[in-house]
RNA sequence: GGCGGCAUAGCCAAGUGGUAAGGCAGAGGUCUGCAAAACCUCUAUUCCUCAGUUCAAAUCUGAGUGCCGCCUCCA
């Protein structure tokens, strides 16, 4: 039962043992809120979220930590063009972010701590820094040195000497090294800015992840994650200024990091202009059929994002929900098979759709060979469902199991609009009768009036099906 | 220039030494007044190319080709 994940620092799969028996200490780069997020950002929202779900699943306590970066320069960029306080711009993502990260069911984090609330955490770190060597001011910015950091590139295997090869960016020439950055800004007038020792101004980019991070979950907690950009420079400074800080303890035990989703092959983000906001998309897509598809890929393999793969994984997710409605139309129904060999087989599915399920999961979190495991459940439930007598008491366990993984992977297998149907009493009984009435035409052999009945409601989004045991409505958006 | 990743059926996608999961699409069949759903059967002698290691390779090694990412804000 031990899982495996696969941790950037060491380049290889990795037991997981965790700092604390039983618990999981995760921190996870949340968005910078300057616009709705887009579907790349919410490829690592709904990765770590699975992640984090299935570590619940396995008993763990999870204290997951994900940060909004509510003050930078794209903020400040942004509130410029839409004439709109920076501040109170980033406010305003950041509740849009609850509404979009509500429609892909992520989990609220334990804690969602904002940068522009953790100044003086990290004013304490840069004086720190400074105190210790690891970092200077100039003209009130300050940096860190990173030639003074001795690892400095141990998580994206890089040395110095590389990158110095490697620079395509002008040298700063107040900086002593070409690599050093920023650990707080000096503030332009009119712009959002903190009184500090070095004068007003704002935090770097990296410093507030060290300070909420220290802060919530404490040095040498468990898991960092982030998309796959951000490991440099992002992670590798916020390493640096961290145990540098720390005095060369250790930050974080396992670094993930997710592959982007592309379109067309190409990356899909903000600077490339690539890229669709999930509030765009959900206009056409159901966001149970948008996160279906970004876990039917393993996080660490690029996802190429376009209609055709959403529309796939919308027949996927609903051959599954189908199965669920089918197992629940069915227990509904008199009697129970006395025929043990079903029972048999569908205890023993839902034992084998289970233990595959946790086989890929703990293998470094392999969600699109979950899926499997679920299918082949629904599979077998399918094929005893139109037994009649109905095997219930297998049935209800397979239907349970289903559910149950489903929910790992932050699917609602129930299909939430179909429960709202049934709980609108107007709407049941109007339908009741219609369907009586179409019912008396198909035993008059009226197979016109019956088709026509059937036609007018699928326009209006309802599907009626006739089966052995009569006939059934849904609701199909 | 430095560092890293990927290449599996019409499409999506698992699989890292033991003889190609799963989904979508397609074909045939069962059921049905028809339709839908579901079920059954079929659909990669083969995993970008070439060479090598091995009893055995999609999986390991080397070379090559193509695509992508990071090195600058980016999930």
């Amino acid at each position: 039962m031990s899982l495996k994940l696969y941790n950037t620092m060491t380049r290889q799969k990795e037991e997981f043992q965790p700092r604390e028996n039983g618990k999981v200490a995760m921190y996870v780069c949340g968005p910078t809120t300057y616009n709705y997020f887009h579907a790349g950002n919410a490829r690592m929202f709904v990765v770590f979220d699975m992640i984090r779900r299935y570590f619940t699943y396995k008993g763990y306590d999870v204290r997951y930590v994900q940060n909004f970066t509510d003050v930078d320069d794209k903020i400040i960029q942004r509130g410029h063009v839409e004439g709109m306080d920076p501040l109170a711009l980033g406010q305003k993502y950041i509740e849009e972010y609850f509404k979009d990260a509500k429609a892909l069911n992520l989990l609220p984090a334990t804690i969602h701590p904002k940068a522009t609330e953790h100044i003086p955490e990290m004013i304490k770190i840069i004086q720190g820094l400074i105190d210790t060597g690891l970092g200077y001011a100039v003209d009130g910015d300050v940096y860190f040195a990173v030639d003074q950091f001795p690892n400095y590139g141990k998580l994206s295997g890089r040395t110095l000497e590389d990158m110095k090869a490697g620079a395509r960016v002008e040298v700063d020439e107040r900086k002593r090294h070409p690599m050093d950055f920023a650990l707080w800004k000096k503030a332009k007038p009119g712009e959002p800015a903190w009184e500090s020792p070095w004068g007003e101004g704002r935090p770097g980019w990296h410093i507030e992840c060290t300070a909420m991070s220290l802060k919530y979950l404490g040095a040498g907690f468990d898991i960092h994650g982030g998309g796959e950009d951000l490991a440099f420079p992002h992670h590798e400074n916020e390493i640096a200024q961290t145990e540098g800080y720390l005095k060369g303890n250790t930050f974080a035990r396992y670094w993930m990091h997710n592959a982007f989703l592309t379109i067309n092959q190409e990356k899909m983000s903000k600077s490339l202009g690539n890229f669709f906001t999930i509030r765009e998309l959900l206009v056409n897509s159901p966001g149970e059929v948008i996160r279906f598809y970004l876990l039917g890929t393993h996080y660490r393999s690029p996802l190429d994002f376009n209609d055709q793969n959403l529309i796939m994984a919308q027949k996927g997710l609903e051959r599954l929900q189908t199965s669920v409605r089918l197992a629940q139309e069915a227990m509904k129904r008199e009697g129970s098979s006395k025929k043990e060999g079903s029972h048999e087989e569908l205890l023993k599915a839902a034992k084998e759709a289970r233990k595959a399920f946790e086989k890929a999961m703990d293998d470094d979190f392999n969600s699109a060979l979950a899926y499997a495991a679920l299918f082949e459940l629904a599979k077998t439930m399918n094929a005893n469902v139109q037994e009649d007598p109905v095997p219930s008491h297998g049935l209800a366990e397979a239907q349970k199991t289903l559910l149950e993984l489903g929910d790992v992977l932050g699917f609602d297998l129930l299909h939430p609009a179909q429960i709202q149907v049934e709980n609108d009493e107007i709407l049941t009984e109007v339908m009741d009768a219609v369907m009586q009435i179409r019912s008396k035409s198909r035993q008059k052999k009226d197979w016109e009036m019956a088709d026509f009945i059937r036609d007018v409601l699928k326009e209006k989004g309802i599907v009626i099906e006739d089966t052995p045991q009569g006939a059934r409505w849904q609701i199909k958006k």
